[in-house]
RNA sequence: GGUCUGUUCGUCUAACGGUUAGGACACCAGAUUUUCAUUCUGGUAAUAGGGGUUCGAUUCCCCUACGGACUACCA
């Protein structure tokens, strides 16, 4: 069966990680299906919208690979696809119920329903206390007559059946019964004649021919809603089949992930940049972080989702075939960012030189530094088993740049020693004038001069790295030596002998 | 508090009544690398607790404990 599925954030700031997720769910059951995958924004709540916010959702999405078939941006057969400009749709089933008597109107103040739950300690708006608020049920025919052609605000609630046992299956935990007494009475329809999301949410899915909703975890407790709805609609046989995906957790301790744990241990929460538009601070997303988006894909992908096998890397193509809903696990997961750094230094790897080449070519045009393709390929060859981040290139390759004009301490202090820099003092000379020199002429080179002094070339190795990049460690030294050429190494060992104070040995 | 829901190595998870409880990340150790990193090999490490059911429970049932979500005219 063709999946039509649909994935519907609500523009109130960035999108989260965990929502790329659930939209990757959605996406992967659509193309294994051969179906439809639909964006729809549920901006049914005025006072939350945040303008950009929708830009960012499409653009989050197109980065992580997911793509929509239809939906805001692309348009389709059930257009439109933001839910402020269905306002009229929703006004006419919310009518329905209302003439079928499955709603009714509620002119209940904010203080009325301050003091009604005050009044008892597990007081809603429900079976228990409806009878005491002002509705259409509890006031006279007349009297809603006369509020209503007055105008006076008011909202429709959805009116929950006493004494029925409401079932749903859920794809991933399985059968799930309410008592219909636990209800409250929901409200359908704002006073401002904005939908609730329970009642976009159902006439929506029915009207785009959802067949599966799939989303986060925190929408199981209303899910009876709105399997009541369907049923007071008629539409229980085109009722989708649902899927309460498990929530992403902070990676220590308990609870849903969030901005602050995220800012707390120094990773994103965001795929993309995001810049609050009323402070004008950014926060930093994922992609800008330096993650790809297929390592992302495939870290969020088995937070909560296994294939059965030891398959552990996979593309989006790759997914698509071997995903299910019944493979879904129904715990949280913990978001271990070290795992998804792992997934990054995979999929970094496994990348071309002239690939990992532009990263670095990128950073350079920055620092308005000129580079040939071949030596940044070089460079890249030589740190790409030492990077995480693709902005890692330019961090760790500067000296390949700039040469150093301090040294480690703590390095000088052990190896700067007067054998090495007599070693040294020939090997400059004899590298001199040799401008192209490779990897192998660098080794014989420093062999020879070290057997004139009857030195191990082991024993200068340290000081000449020291010379070259300002500390001890970084990618293999005559490979080193190669890049930098025979000019500027023995320029760099003139410069470090001349700053450098003696150690004696 | 109420309702719903969950619980296997530190983390992500496999094992849909019978396994020495498997894999991956992380961590530790060894090997390779004239540095570090990589790579390779090996290792530490888990069924929340208590009752049942059963010849046999990680697996099924109940209780307890501990989490989580929801409890808005927000989604």
């Amino acid at each position: 069966m063709k999946a039509r599925v649909r994935f519907a954030p609500s523009p109130t700031g960035a999108l989260h990680i965990g929502g790329i997720r659930t939209a990757l769910y959605n996406f992967l059951l659509a193309r294994q299906t051969g179906g439809t995958m639909i964006l729809r924004i549920e901006d049914t709540d005025q006072n939350r919208y945040v303008p950009g916010a929708e830009e960012y959702i499409v653009e989050s999405l197109a980065w992580a690979g997911i793509q929509i078939d239809e939906g805001v941006g692309i348009g389709g057969p059930y257009a439109p696809y933001r839910q402020s400009e269905r306002k009229h749709i929703y006004k006419e089933y919310v009518q329905k119920l209302i003439a079928s008597g499955k709603a009714y109107f509620a002119f209940d103040t904010e203080a009325d329903l301050e003091a009604m739950r005050h009044a008892t300690p597990n007081a809603q708006y429900d079976h228990v206390t409806r009878m005491q608020m002002k509705n259409s049920l509890s006031l006279a025919a007349d009297d809603v007559t006369s509020r209503l052609a007055a105008g006076e605000p008011h909202v429709i609630r959805l009116l929950i059946p006493e004494q029925q046992e409401i079932h749903l299956v859920d794809l991933i935990r399985g059968d799930v019964h309410v008592q219909s007494s636990q209800l409250d009475d929901k409200v359908l329809m704002k006073s401002d004649g904005m939908p609730t999301y329970h009642l976009a949410n159902v006439v929506d899915d029915y009207l785009m021919k959802i067949t599966h909703v799939i989303r986060g975890e925190e929408w199981l407790p209303s899910a009876p809603h709105h399997v009541l709805l369907y049923r007071f609609f008629g539409w229980e046989k085109e009722m989708p089949q649902f899927a309460h995906l498990p929530l992403l957790l902070k990676p220590d301790g308990n609870g849903k992930l969030s901005k602050r744990d995220a800012d707390r241990m120094g990773f994103p929460i965001f795929p993309i940049n995001w810049t609050d538009p009323k402070t004008g601070e950014v926060a930093k997303g994922f992609r800008e972080h330096g993650y790809l988006p297929e390592a992302m894909i495939n870290f969020l992908v088995l937070l909560g989702w296994n294939p059965g096998t030891e398959q552990e890397i996979f593309s989006m193509d790759e997914l698509i075939p071997v995903f299910s809903l019944e493979r879904v696990g129904k715990a949280g997961a913990k978001f271990d960012i070290k795992k998804a750094q792992w997934f990054n230094e995979h999929y970094l790897r496994a990348k071309s030189a002239e690939t990992l080449a532009a990263y670095l070519l990128d950073e350079l045009k920055k620092e308005n530094i000129l580079c040939t393709h071949e030596r940044a390929n070089q460079i890249v060859i030589a740190l790409k088993e030492r990077v995480t981040f693709p902005q890692e290139f330019w961090e760790q390759g500067k000296f390949f740049f700039i040469a150093p004009t301090t040294f480690d301490p703590g390095s000088v202090a052990k190896k700067w020693t007067t054998e090495a820099i007599e070693v040294l003092e020939s090997y400059q000379v004899a590298v001199e004038n040799v401008p192209a020199l490779n990897t192998e002429q660098a080794k014989s080179i420093l062999e020879s001069v070290a057997a004139e002094k009857g030195i191990k070339p082991g024993q200068v190795l340290a000081a000449l790295r020291i010379s070259l990049t300002g500390g001890t460690s970084g990618p293999d030294l005559m490979q080193t030596i190669e890049i930098l050429g025979g000019e500027e190494t023995s320029r760099r060992i003139q410069f470090a002998i001349k700053t450098l104070p003696l150690v004696k040995k």
